[in-house]
DNA sequence: GATGAATGAGTGTTCATTCAT
DNA sequence: CATGAATGAACACTCATTCAT
């Protein structure tokens, strides 16, 4: 009686073993042996639900994609109010939530950025990500700043979480989220006031 | 007698074509053969001269940070003067050269960023470089900036330097090495008049 | 489900491909892919059952050393009576028998012989195997003459069994058996009754 | 100034070089860079004066048997007298000198038996060996023996040389002269008695 | 649905050999 | 005479992929 329905397990046991791996050994090292065997499942189950290896790395990516902007969507959702203030605070509460800032995530996250830049899929995926970000940030800068300064503000902020994300992943210790929020506030508040100044 | 001296001619000869290889094709297609070929060699000199792949890729990281190192070097010489915000943007400017931003540079580096998190020889040069950043904007703050606030700025403006070159390097696009520098330079004068007034 | 059970019958396969090879043109020029192909397989199947070239040729060497076990055992189980002399004439007849006497066998035999020289595991096994003769041959003399003799006549025979042996495998003719066993014999009987008579 | 007369000289290093070398490491494992760097000279050499690898290994097997005749020969010559008895013991006592019995000669010996199974030229070198032993002892043998006795004394006595030989070389201890010389003098004796007997 | 045996192309590495100096 | 830089063929080994069961 051969099972049914089991494609979702087994792709998301699969994709979840593949981030455990890609963060263990890099994806440099990772092989599908070794994904298939952390799964509890034999290599031949790869081809079985993503056709290949390549299959199977590009789902992870998107799966990595889906958990930032849920993580994003979570946080503006629930977020006290609607005001620009209070949303960017929510957009950059979401780029350094736990499910962001873990280990594994931020290996995995960076491996795929360095990978995206000679696979024109993977490439596709993350700069649409990267748009996202930038398009959030500016509509909500929109609302209370000219539309040029709205611009290099969403610039500037998506540079600054990016940046404290990236220096947090390679600083070999424990990501500081207090220290990271403060200073992107900081940049969020003179954006914001500098702003209203010169408009 | 064979030819002699050839040790350093061949060693950035071959150095220059993993760089231009991994530009290319990434570090995960780069074969020894395709490296010792793109350099007019062959295949088995880079045992001879690196002693194994490993040792050519640890050289050209290494060569890669001493451009980064000796691009900074060369503003902060030619800067005008030496005040704290001469210098800091001279840091900004080497960080924005052009050998920084051209895309074999940029993709380069970000590949070196993702090796380093399962190599520990690469992650140590890479947290050398890291720290010599924050290191050198810190001092320079320092002269101005309460040592707490001096902090701050340097972990804040070593982040958007590292994020505008990152998202730079992604995006596909050219660099706009301009729009980086505004972006840059306001928050290093928001950095240096916050400390002012709140000392 | 795959082709299960196939283990013992590779390994076998590959293991007597091994002896062939080594055989035909000798241990240093053996390679994997030549073993697999005489074997009718292909090159990776050897690291598949072996783990690599060197975990093959362990396997081959103990396989050797179990089929002249084996033979002694044969003819000793086959012995007419369990006399010291007929036991010791059956090791006799056992490290002589077709088994170990032929081209292939004698000149695998000294291969590895040569090879355990310079390594442990395969010094180990042939050491084993070079005490356990000397071993039987002890007890057997043990049980006619006093220790001392017994000792120094079970030496002289594991010298004369395996010069015997080693004068005809490099002779390049065929291995004369009977030539042989006359002599082993006639030391064989010299310890007997030197030792009844110093007794 | 080229220097002139260097030939003998560089030989005769290379040669001990890989002599040495084989001993330490193994053929196997013995490259042309290792004993031209043990020779204290640059690989290039070797094939300078030997034509290439085959050139110094069969150069060298030459000089271990050549050693071995010099043992031998200066043994008879110093014999007490020449009555059979005296020239076989010294025929022993000429394979078991120290020059023949230390470790790296009769490591390198075997070697060298191994590999001419696989090397037409060194087969020859060594059956010719092999029959100078058998030789020499049945020249002996037949002064006081008939033809077929002592045909078969000469064939056991060099079995049991080059088994004792054997034997001692792969036993992993220090060979034991006196020993191998009492078993080896005590089955010449018998030889030589029951002959005499017989005859 | 799932297995893992089997394949074979591709890679890093070694090393005998050549040869300009 | 002697060097050692340079070559390139050969090898062991890895691993994505296929497929009979």
């Amino acid at each position: 009686m051969p099972k049914v329905g089991m494609q979702p397990i087994r792709r998301e046991q699969l994709i979840r073993a593949a981030v455990t791996t890609i963060d263990r050994i890099g994806l440099a090292d990772t092989t599908v042996a070794q994904v298939a065997g952390a799964a509890g499942l034999s290599s031949g189950i790869v081809s079985h639900y993503f056709g290949d290896k390549n299959g199977l790395i590009h789902a992870t990516m998107r799966q990595i994609l889906r958990d930032l902007r849920d993580a994003v969507g979570k946080y503006r959702r629930e977020a006290p109010d609607d005001t620009p203030r209070t949303q960017l605070q929510a957009i950059i509460d979401g780029n350094f939530d736990d499910s962001q800032i873990n280990s594994a995530a931020m290996r995995v996250w960076l491996t795929f950025w360095a990978a995206s830049m000679h696979q024109p899929e993977l490439a596709r995926l993350q700069r649409a990500n990267d748009h996202r970000l930038y398009s959030n940030l500016c509509f909500q800068f929109r609302r209370v700043l000219p539309v040029e300064r709205a611009r290099a503000a969403a610039r500037g902020m998506a540079a600054m979480i990016d940046g404290l994300w990236l220096r947090g992943s390679l600083s070999g210790a424990k990501f500081d989220v207090a220290q990271a929020r403060v200073i992107a506030y900081e940049y969020l508040d003179q954006q914001l006031k500098a702003g209203k100044t010169s408009a």
